[in-house]
DNA sequence: TATTTATATTGCAATATTACGATATACTGA
DNA sequence: TCAGTATATCGTAATATTGCAATATAAATA
């Protein structure tokens, strides 16, 4: 049906799952990447880093935001873009968690 | 278009996106979250565990396993399901690339 | 004020995802 | 062999996502 049964879930697998999906598209892989390499906060230039039209771009953009994965001011004209912690603490407690398990995992029969 | 254009993007961000996909969907976060919680491969309780149908929970493991997420061998009828370190040490390695950014950064504006 | 520049929103078409009933497959044990 | 159990696949309906042209908004500057 295309429809998440969110309600059958805990807070927490909901909203790790918004987290992974925001980041589960290449553009936006693209765009927290590009966020890194330049370090520093981006004022326009994303669009012309991405192979995407603006409107896109700027949906894209919308997404991470949504999520907590980047947070932006405004600078006169344009727009500052910014990886956020807050999305992304989230996300790193779940995979500490997981990548723990990982490293000591007793009974694996697989 | 609902269509991503993958061509556009590097391999390492199409990889990158499809695993953070699949790990962006709550059922699947709880999956994921049983297979460490009973500390074992699990055989067959996985639909019990879930509030959803049999045909949607195969549905998901096997995006699951598509992902790397996952993997499964056949124990006699049954099918042993346990986490995939393969899958996870990529997503480890871009998170981390993330994480030490967001220590060490300088230049913030935002 | 008018123009330019930067970004967001709207509307829509194409495609993807989610969910599940029905059914198929495949192994086990009587 | 046959029934029972476990899982996968198919088909389909409902909804979500992706992408962009057109347009709106808003700040900067001439």
């Amino acid at each position: 049906m295309g429809i998440t049964k969110t309600e059958h879930f805990t807070e927490d697998q909901n909203e790790l799952a918004i987290l992974a999906k925001a980041i589960g598209h290449p553009a936006r892989i693209a765009i927290i990447q590009h966020l890194i390499k330049v370090n520093s906060c981006v004022c326009g230039d994303i669009v012309n880093e991405l192979p995407l039209a603006q409107p896109t771009v700027s949906q894209h953009l919308k997404e991470l935001k949504n999520a907590g994965l980047i947070k932006g001011s405004f600078e006169g004209n344009a727009i500052c873009y910014c990886l956020d912690e807050v999305g992304f603490n989230k996300i790193r407690g779940f995979l500490q968690h997981v990548d723990t398990y990982l490293e000591n995992r007793k009974n694996q029969c697989c």
